[in-house]
DNA sequence: AGCCGGCCTTGACCTAAGTCAAAACCGCAT
DNA sequence: ATGCGGTTTTGACTTAGGTCAAGGCCGGCT
């Protein structure tokens, strides 16, 4: 079976497209594969297509002068992700890893775009998948700089619960320290957090599996909160 | 004369349309006009339209719970915002006000994706000026998470001088409360950080006039930088 | 000219979160 | 079982930058 067609098929991007339509998409997809920790593009290469994840999970980030890191996405299967260079004509603005070996579709910017012109719901698509993920960064860009590091987790902690559709409880899908990237903090700030949270009542922590003991106060750091001592 | 017209015409939203195009795309515009500090949206309102600036100067903007204030982006004559709704099919993702009073078009969400379906073009050249919306988040993200604020100061002097064509010195264009609110911070630090750069020599500072002194050294604090005492 | 209100600056203080270093933990391969 | 490398935790310490409160400045209006 081709599970590059199922993810296709599955996939927002090319949501209400025909069967024939999805053919030719296939036809311009070309197969990569990238080990844990592989590099897929670096911030100032040119972009000359981009990327669908099918299998396994990937980092966005970007890196300061002195090493730090703040990822920006983790995508798994079924998100498109690399697109900005293909639009605005440039380079990458960001890194991409490969957090776990990973087959991805590589869509080639000019074959894609000759689609675009053949299909006007896939231009309807894409403006909706970059439409989302702006206003996912207005939503990081609150988090980063309106809250602090406790709410940011209760908020990862809440999305993660409305994602996995388990209310009581989630588990990590990355590790802490990537985690901690993620947020805009370190590791050792965030195991402090999470200490402070059980000490509070709020979750359980065992290893990556966070149980919620009061998800009222959890949503309610989220959004309105500081943490007590 | 109608400037509308002519914004319309010079907008690189509307680039590369024919003059039936465009006066299809005026047809369906309409004049709004907002005095300072009049609100234009609010976060959550359900977006059936997005803008255009005429003429005046708009702020984006994030609030906390706690009243503090984060800027996503200033628009002038020529940018369009508030499209995110249109494509994402939902709410305004963050406020909307206007800073001095403004003239601005507003685009009627199903009018404009009527026209996107004649023309092909005008989906490219929105898909572009989202791309370059993604491009500034990821800048802002890595500027609020791994620089500090002289450091983001310096960054947006730079991109000023070169946005202003004005190679050694730039007026700011926003009282420097609001820079402070843009860069993240708050009013008291941003003027001690004028401060400071000014004690180093790096720039000198009346009113809204910034000089540069040492380009060079501003240049090298927005990248790599850490301000000594 | 004089007053008012918003903006900006200054000072003293506080605190969230980062740094550095060391220990504990955990899964994996020998 | 044992040892090893990476990850996570803990502790002591530092610091960037926020808070609070008081003045200073400047431009518009009467």
């Amino acid at each position: 079976m081709d599970k590059a067609m199922h993810i296709i098929e599955a996939t927002s991007l090319f949501g209400g497209m025909q069967h024939e339509q999805l053919a030719q998409v296939r036809r311009i997809a070309q197969d990569r594969s990238f080990k844990r920790g592989e590099a897929i593009f670096w911030e100032g290469d040119p972009g000359i297509g981009f990327y669908v994840v099918v299998q396994g999970k990937v980092k966005i980030y970007k890196t300061s002068f002195d090493g730090k890191e703040q990822i920006l996405h983790i995508y798994g299967p079924g998100h498109p992700f690399g697109e900005v260079p293909v639009f605005s004509g440039n380079r990458f603005p960001a890194n991409a890893m490969a957090l776990e070996s990973s087959r991805l579709l590589f869509f080639p910017r000019t074959d894609f775009i000759d689609l675009i012109g053949a299909n006007p719901s896939l231009a309807l698509n894409m403006l909706a998948v970059l439409s989302m993920r702006l206003r996912q960064f207005t939503v990081q860009v609150e988090n980063l700089s309106l809250k602090e590091v406790p709410a940011r987790l209760a908020s990862y902690l809440i999305f993660l619960s409305d994602e996995q559709n388990s209310p009581d409880g989630v588990s990590l899908p990355i590790s802490k320290g990537q985690l901690a990237s993620l947020l805009g903090t370190i590791p050792e700030t965030l195991s402090r957090i999470f200490q402070k949270m059980s000490g509070q009542g709020l979750i359980s922590v065992n290893g990556g599996e966070i149980g919620f003991i009061n998800r009222a106060g959890i949503q309610d750091l989220s959004e309105n909160g500081r943490l007590s001592d």
